[in-house]
DNA sequence: GTCTATAGAGGGATAGAC
DNA sequence: GTCTATCCCTCTATAGAC
């Protein structure tokens, strides 16, 4: 018998952070020591939870004491924000560059691609982003929360000029808004690197949201 | 201007509770006490998750002292799984229940319609089911683990019997069942009443999964 | 900049009275 | 079956040596 998929069916209960998220993308977060850091952070964090991590746990994984983590950050929550600030920067990056097509068809396909395979590709940082906000302070909530604001304005720009042009049929606009972004985000809760590529789920998910508004 | 909606776009840190969980749902939890101390923990861990719960918060909510917890479950994490067996149990009800239609077309109408009407409806209990399940024992992850399978099950035949008779094209059939029930799980992330009606969400949702296999 | 040691607070769970 | 009191542990964060 195949060894079975995970998947939705048959989830993961801890995510399996075989491959550990790389140090390369990180090089502009300097000393090296605060690099580890954040990365271990980010590992932590989408496998348990930021309120289950401990600093214990973060600083361990980074090879150091408990108490190096204070000289680079002023607490636990300080990088998670670092981790959620940057990770919603980057997936606003991600859609914006996708978005540079003149025809809604091919501008939805291409940002629904590149914003369905970045969460697949970065599942750990999107689990943080998408899952760990409750744990923010007030202010450091309201920073990221403008970054999202963005990013859902940039999928309801597209649908609305689709639907100018004639390109879409959509009846509620806000609505499949959500229910586009919901496809894509989701995929952060399930994702784990055996199952499919990243490149091939964004082709995927492209086709699926034109499908959606009927393109 | 229009006070705006909570959505992806403008996020709830932590989730509003308003509408604190009907206890009438929970009559077969026996004595009352019991009861309160469910519905209290399932609003409790929709709101600040798991991990961030005290059992004293738990035990407030039921107005009684930390310790009558302990007289009615063993632990904090027995609590979880009794709300997380019976929002599983429900939910895949639900989409049995829906799943009563000859054609496959409106069959998934129905089944997506439920399955994300369900999730508005229930968005605290739901919650719970879909993001908790990292706190649970092995053990207890492997019940519910079990009815999770049987739910992505429902979907994929649905999805294979409409091809079959060729009411549906889906050109990825694991691929496209995962993104299906992405669609009304993701609804218990960023769900609050004061957003949609559930009837109305899961309508428009059920169109939208008929757009996805090109019905 | 990293360590060991620990302060200070809070959480899960139990003891024992009523 | 509920209470008050509390054990015992773990956690975040700090102190101070090197």
């Amino acid at each position: 018998m195949a060894k079975r998929l995970l998947s939705f069916a048959n989830p993961v209960q801890s995510v399996n952070v075989s491959a550990v998220t790389s140090p390369l993308v990180w090089e502009h977060v300097q000393p090296a020591a605060a690099r580890r850091l954040l990365t271990g952070a980010i590992d932590a964090f989408a496998e348990r939870g930021f309120q289950a991590t401990t600093t214990r746990d973060i600083a361990s994984r980074a090879g150091m004491s408990p108490a190096a983590l204070y000289v680079h950050y002023p607490s636990k929550e300080r990088l998670l924000f670092e981790i959620s600030l940057y990770g919603h920067q980057a997936a606003l990056a991600v859609l914006q560059e996708a978005g540079d097509r003149p025809s809604p068809t091919e501008r939805l396909r291409s940002m629904v691609s590149s914003f369905t395979a970045w969460h697949a590709e970065h599942h750990t940082i999107a689990r943080v982003v998408q899952y760990e906000l409750a744990a923010l302070t007030p202010e450091h909530f309201a920073e990221v929360a403008t970054i999202r604001r963005a990013i859902s304005a940039q999928i309801e720009q597209v649908l609305a000029d689709g639907v100018r042009d004639g390109s879409f049929t959509v009846e509620d606009l806000p609505g499949t808004t959500l229910a586009v972004l919901s496809l894509s985000i989701d995929v952060a809760r399930w994702y784990t690197p055996h199952r499919t590529k990243p490149e091939a789920l964004g082709s995927l998910y492209g086709d699926l949201a034109l499908r959606m508004v009927q393109a």
